[in-house]
DNA sequence: GCAAATATAATGTTATTACATTTGATGTAA
DNA sequence: TTACATCAAATGTAATAACATTATATTTGC
């Protein structure tokens, strides 16, 4: 369906107008569905992405200061959604040993393979968006995007 | 900049992994620059989005119902929202006479003068997309976003 | 070395979100 | 009509987000 129709909306004022109603409206509706994906694992989306962060560095460790940088919401508090996979031991968290003012932070085995499961959940969903857009045109989509934020 | 290296992430599995994550940043991204234009005048991008669908009826009113469907982000409380807006005196709340289980919700003056501001704001910043991607492009753009939502 | 500036994480606070529940009105079927 | 289901909005709530502030540690300029 048109974003027109799905927002009830009949026109837009130019492209751009409509690029950016349409663009929450579907960020919203793809992050909708991750939620309802990750709710069963008592998982938000933004520790998600921070388990992620820290697997892509895995066995490294990554400094609270760096998961700010790179999540996909800048304002989040990084410290207490840290705090939150602590208690879960999802992750673990020791002092910097070059910068005391640091705290490093790893994913723990028990944060490893709650991925590991999730991966397949997130596998499935990709296969949906499959059926929607073929390879060259997610590409091209990712491209624009990219463009959009230069 | 290229998603991989604004999130510092080499790589992603496929094209539909790395459309989700961009989305997601991209929004933000346009969610976050929106919330600065906004802030002056006190008002958060739902509020403002609730005014916009107001403005879309003006002289009619919206039941609260009908402004949830077609909020960008369904989980918001409209009911909540148009408080905000009354006590701003923003919009006017007057019980739907052949409904009273409903409520209608009209702009007032006040709103749509607030309105014809962000107007001028909002049309700055759609400028500022012009020179990242052309009409025909951010056309594209919304339809590959269409596409991905059927 | 030392004072000031900056960096890093944690914490405080208020508003908003994401639901669940409640209150009241309307529709519907016996 | 009278139950009973459904619908619309409001309200309760716990968690989270959006900042501002604080507490330490490090860096920089003198």
């Amino acid at each position: 369906m048109s974003i027109e129709t799905d927002i009830k909306q009949p026109t837009f004022r130019n492209p751009y107008h409509r690029l950016i109603v349409n663009l929450m409206f579907t960020s919203n509706w793809v992050a909708n569905a991750q939620m309802h994906l990750l709710k069963p694992y008592d998982l938000t989306l933004q520790q998600y992405n921070v388990l992620r962060i820290l697997r892509g560095q895995y066995p490294n460790p990554v400094k609270v200061s760096d998961i700010t940088e790179r999540m996909l919401d800048k304002m989040s508090n990084a410290s207490r959604l840290v705090d939150k996979l602590v208690l879960k031991k999802l992750v673990q968290r020791t002092e910097c040993p070059s910068d005391r003012r640091a705290v490093d932070v790893v994913i723990t085995s028990k944060g490893l393979d709650l991925l590991k499961k999730l991966d397949v959940v997130q596998a499935d969903y990709e296969v949906e968006l499959n059926n929607k857009l073929t390879d060259e045109e997610a590409l091209q989509l990712s491209q624009l995007l990219d463009r959009l934020r230069r």
